[in-house]
DNA sequence: CGGCGCGCTTGATACAGATCAAAGAAAACT
DNA sequence: AGTTTTCTTTGATCTGTATCAAGCGCGCCG
């Protein structure tokens, strides 16, 4: 299925919750789409600090780093999520595609002007923004307090979360999940802050004790979701 | 001095940057201000999502926890800061105050309503939550990725840098600052991700290397900057 | 088809920081 | 002032995770 620009905002849930009609047509004439291959960066320099995009596909990841090269990945940008910052500091996070990315972006200027203009959509950033300071700070905990096996069942978890299909609500929780993740062993390791042999030993352990079990590479089954959300605030079993 | 209720926002560097004078005048209509003692909560239950501040003197923390009662502090505000979230989802976290503290809040759906009326606000509000997003990602990389060495050093530097005069842009630095932290012992650890025997080592560390000089329990002196600067990010001396 | 490279797993060992234990030092209370 | 309580330091030991070091599987390309 072929999207058009018009619907680059139409599907992405950041921005289209209610708005009027009006405003989602200027919104749309102002977008641009893209596709990213995997591990590229999204933007270029020159673009970094002057666009905002969501994320129709795929999945993106955000990182710092440290001038030896020590690593964090600080965020995940899943299926209509922003990334970038209107009004922001001019220096910018690296932004790379973890999977290929599909993404409708807007130049930066001009979203800030629809921003001001349009009560409703300020409301809705504001609001990502709030969410995405949310997720970072249980990421905090996790990395200040939780163990190495906490770690990675809350990643799984949140995948799962994310990458579920969310328009039906009430849908009957199946048994048995599968699902990619969307991170090689070392970028699950930078985000997580552990080592890739330390993340390879606990998808070992958490599929030896069975609440999932690997597939390929990045193909895991969940097969106890319940155990694996014990075993992402509890360390006991 | 007395502060008047007027001079709050005054004061505030987030609020008074580039807003006109009628703005102003609106916002201090609504502000109230309050003294909260060190370890008491910001905010009681009802209040906790219906009000937003702005820190006028003191420092407060936020912290998130575990279920067993490991937790984070993930934030800290200084005089001049925001918190609490217009438009945000209903679940706050736990804002208490580490020294004493003075704020200026207010009611939060007012203040909603002056954000959506008043451009400049909202910009300087969007500023304010970005900065904060920034500040919480530089501390995953440190939860992350950083020695319990760096870790204190980082601490120290961020209290030396928001405790410091900022008024005086190009003041000549003092060969020796002395600075009070704002947190115990036990909220240091819960900040930085460590225990507080290993704090107490870091510090004790730093001081014999000759960086810092530990007067009382939270008194410090920051002797040699560079060098802190220098342990805040690359381990090897 | 076979070698080559890269990402992943597995094992052995080391170490930073946690944990356990106790003693000082400040506050807080009487 | 003296006692209790709480916070901080210091020391001894333990442990989870890093580090070091092979080995494995699989896709890629000649």
């Amino acid at each position: 299925m072929r999207l058009t620009c018009r619907s680059c905002s139409i599907r992405s849930r950041a921005l289209c919750r209610a708005l009027p009609e009006a405003t989602l047509d200027q919104i749309n004439r102002l977008a641009r789409r893209r596709r990213v291959p995997a591990g590229r960066a999204l933007f270029n320099e020159d673009e970094a600090n002057n666009v905002v995009a969501t994320v129709l596909a795929g999945v993106a990841k955000v990182s710092v780093s440290l001038a030896d090269g020590r690593t964090q990945v600080v965020g995940l940008h899943f299926p209509s999520d922003f990334i970038g910052r209107p009004f922001a500091a001019p220096v910018a996070p690296l932004a790379e595609a973890a999977t290929d990315v599909e993404l409708c972006f807007f130049d930066r200027p001009r979203f800030e002007a629809l921003l001001v203009e349009h009560k409703g959509l300020e409301e809705v950033f504001v609001r990502q923004v709030t969410a995405e300071l949310d997720a970072a700070r249980e990421w905090m905990l996790l990395l200040g307090h939780k163990t190495a096996e906490e770690r990675m069942a809350s990643l799984i978890l949140q995948c799962l979360t994310r990458l579920e299909p969310s328009d039906c609500v009430a849908h009957v929780p199946a048994t048995e999940v599968r699902i990619e993740l969307p991170l090689s062993r070392t970028e699950i390791a930078q985000f997580l802050g552990l080592t890739i042999e330390t993340v390879s030993r606990m998808l070992k352990r958490l599929s030896t004790v069975g609440v999932i079990a690997i597939e390929s590479g990045r193909g895991i089954r969940v097969r106890d979701r319940a155990g694996l959300e014990r075993r992402a605030e509890a360390g006991k079993v």
